[in-house]
Order: C-alpha cells, then sequence, then structure tokens
DNA sequence: AAATTGTTGATTAACTCACTCATGTTTGCG
DNA sequence: CGCAAACATGAGTGAGTTAATCAACAATTT
C-alpha cells in the first residue's frame, strides 16, 4: 500500500515548479539538485507530465520546464494517477480504471464486503487527494 | 497504490473463519474452495496470521484453522498491517512502521508539504480500516 | 560551430508478487 | 500398527514492476 518514487519525486518536482510559477522556467538539473532526484529518472517524470498536459518545456540554453496551468487547478489526486495509475487499493472500486476482479465469489459486486469496505477507503483517499491542489500544497496546507 | 492479494485472500478467508466462528473449525481446503484461493498460497496467509496470534489451528484428519479472538475484536487494520506492512503510503508518514525518508530535502519533517499531505491520507485509511472489525466486515457494513 | 539543453527509446539490476513444489511432521481412524 | 489426511516450513520460480541508466539525437542560444 505505497505510493511509488515515481510519484513523490513527481510531486516535489512541481512543487518547485509551483514557486517558479509566473516567474521563471526551471531546468531539470536545479530541480533535481533542490530535490535530490537523479536527474535521468526526474526527465522521464517532467515528459510524462508534459504528455499529461500539466506542463510545457522550452530547448536549448536558456530553456526549461514550466506550469501551464494555475497551481490552483491541478490537483495532487490528478498528478498521482498521472505518474502511479489509479488511487483504489484494489481494481474492482476504482472509478476512474474499473477492473472486475476474476475470483470474487460474490455475483452480486455489491454484495461483497471486500468490495464495500475498499470502496470506502478509495472514496477516503480521493476526497483528500482530488481536493489538494498544488497551490495547497506548495502553501503547506490545505485552506478552503 | 494497491493492496497485494496476499491481504485481499486474508481477508477473505477470514471471513469465512468469522461465519464459522463458534461453531466449527475450517480446513484450509474448504476455505479454498469457498473463495478461490490457491491452496498452498493460503497456507501461507494462514500461518501468517497463526504467527501473529488471530488463528489457532489443529492437525490431523478432523483438524482445520480457527479464530481465537472475537470477531469484533480483531480490526481489518491489524489484518492487513500483518499480511501488507504498514498502511502508510511512504515510510516516513507511518505510525506502526516509521522510516526516515533519505532524500528528502527538508531539515524539519514537519515543515515538508509531502508528508503533510501523505500524514492525512494515511490518517484516513487508518481511521477506517482500524475502527472495522472482522464481525461489521462479515455483516457486510459498518455499524457504530 | 560549440555548448547547452530537451527528447526519445532501449536497457538494466534489483526487487516484489503470487504462486508452486518438495519435503516433512503430526494426528486420527480402522 | 499403518496409512491417509491434514498441517508446517522453506526453497524456488516466472512474470511483472521499480528505479534508474545509457546512448543517440534534435533544437536552441551564444
Amino acid at each position: 500500500m505505497k505510493f511509488s518514487k515515481k510519484s513523490e519525486y513527481g510531486l516535489r518536482a512541481l512543487l518547485e515548479l509551483t514557486r517558479a510559477y509566473g516567474s521563471t522556467t526551471l531546468q531539470r538539473h536545479d530541480i533535481a539538485v533542490r530535490q535530490h532526484i537523479p536527474v535521468e529518472f526526474l526527465e522521464q517524470i517532467l515528459l510524462a507530465l508534459k504528455r499529461a498536459g500539466l506542463l510545457s518545456s522550452k530547448r536549448g540554453a536558456k530553456g526549461g520546464y514550466c506550469l501551464i496551468k494555475q497551481p490552483k487547478d491541478i490537483s495532487l489526486g490528478h498528478v498521482i494517477r498521472i505518474l502511479d495509475g489509479p488511487l483504489a487499493p484494489i481494481g474492482c472500486v476504482s472509478k476512474t480504471a474499473y477492473q472486475k476482479c476474476s475470483d470474487c465469489p460474490y455475483a452480486n459486486r455489491a454484495h461483497c464486503p471486500v468490495q464495500q469496505v475498499m470502496g470506502s477507503v478509495r472514496d477516503a483517499i480521493a476526497d483528500i487527494l482530488d481536493n489538494y491542489t498544488l497551490a495547497d500544497f506548495a502553501a503547506g496546507s490545505k485552506h478552503t
């Protein structure tokens, strides 16, 4: 029941980019040094976030990465789903990537006790992460 | 961010044992058939639960496993920690198995934004799973 | 042109997951 | 007793994932 390093690094990288938002672009090298992330691994992460439409990048000597959406419009849940896949603790309760469990002995899914608990765990996690934005994150707390 | 099959199978096995609680013992074979779990793998799980003090077993022709605590005194959180390790999504916010994160750039842990969010995620998960007992589980819902 | 950066894809070593196998030990029953 | 049924334990295995690493290339600035 863990998030991957990928997610963790991704969030920390976005933290730096949120701080720089509106003023400068950041190069992968700088982000890597400030957050102690291996540069080459960081690159994969930044590219994934770019493909997902969160970042833009500029090549060349004065290049770098920057956010293309406002920090208050990006939730941590969204970021983690990009880098780590669905939040749900088991496939059969995921709302964004449902997968039926092959070996469940319950014909009616709604009656499966495992699903009932895991569903509420999923909701609790999603409630927090989908309502926590990069702006909250950089501020160090959630203010509603 | 998933629970392992081990936890899932473990919970399903305990569901059967909860139903049988007070009346009979169950053999691994029966549990395996009813819940569609590979027998040999199930055995590892049952032994882990036995070592943790949740089950007792009896050998021989009329043997089997049974719960040695009341279903209402066993929480799902406890079971999952036995089979899957800590609930916390990253090591540095675990209360039962804290592990300092080596590469965190924040000297003061309390100021790390990652820790703040992950801490609240951990609490939300633990809140649900530590207050949900096998009795609730077998009943199919939580009644406070 | 040279240096600095981003882009892409392939490859990797280590590890975990979900089993499976082999082998043993204990127990109950005829 | 003898033997089958059941529990006990440890080692092994194939597939997949994680966390990087490497190599080669393309674009941009000085």
